[in-house]
DNA sequence: CGTATGGCTCCTC
DNA sequence: CGAGGAGCCATAC
């Protein structure tokens, strides 16, 4: 229920809360990128504030952060506890999706 | 409250 | 291909 969510927004800042929506908007079995949410919540030059509010993102099942990867199709980085093996296991698990995995092995 | 710093990045030269 | 800067938000002191 997605009721809820909106409760713990309101103890987060507006800016958060679109981060978040962009990536819940994020049609399952695909990818976005950091700009692409940034563009989409208005904020076309801050790709680097929607990875900090991601990565401070206390959604972390009810938001798939795991599905904002890099422009360029790479995934990047994850704070969450996991890592980049985290993002890119979960990525393949539920879609099984390829990724030039640069950062972690192979 | 104000100042200073860092971040799951993106773009340009 | 490699290196540097930009613009935005959140957090700590």
């Amino acid at each position: 229920m997605k009721k809820d969510i909106r409760e713990l927004m309101k103890k987060y800042t507006p800016f958060q809360r679109a981060v978040w929506m962009a990536c819940m908007a994020i049609p399952k079995g695909q990818t976005r990128s950091y700009g692409w949410i940034a563009k989409r919540i208005g904020r076309p030059g801050a790709a680097r504030a929607v990875g900090a509010a991601l990565g401070k993102n206390p959604f972390a099942p009810l938001v798939p952060c795991h599905r904002v990867i890099r422009s360029d199709g790479t995934l990047g980085g994850f704070s969450a506890p996991g890592g980049l093996k985290a993002k890119i296991k979960l990525l393949k698990k539920e879609q099984a999706i390829r990724i030039p995995n640069r950062n972690s092995e192979g």
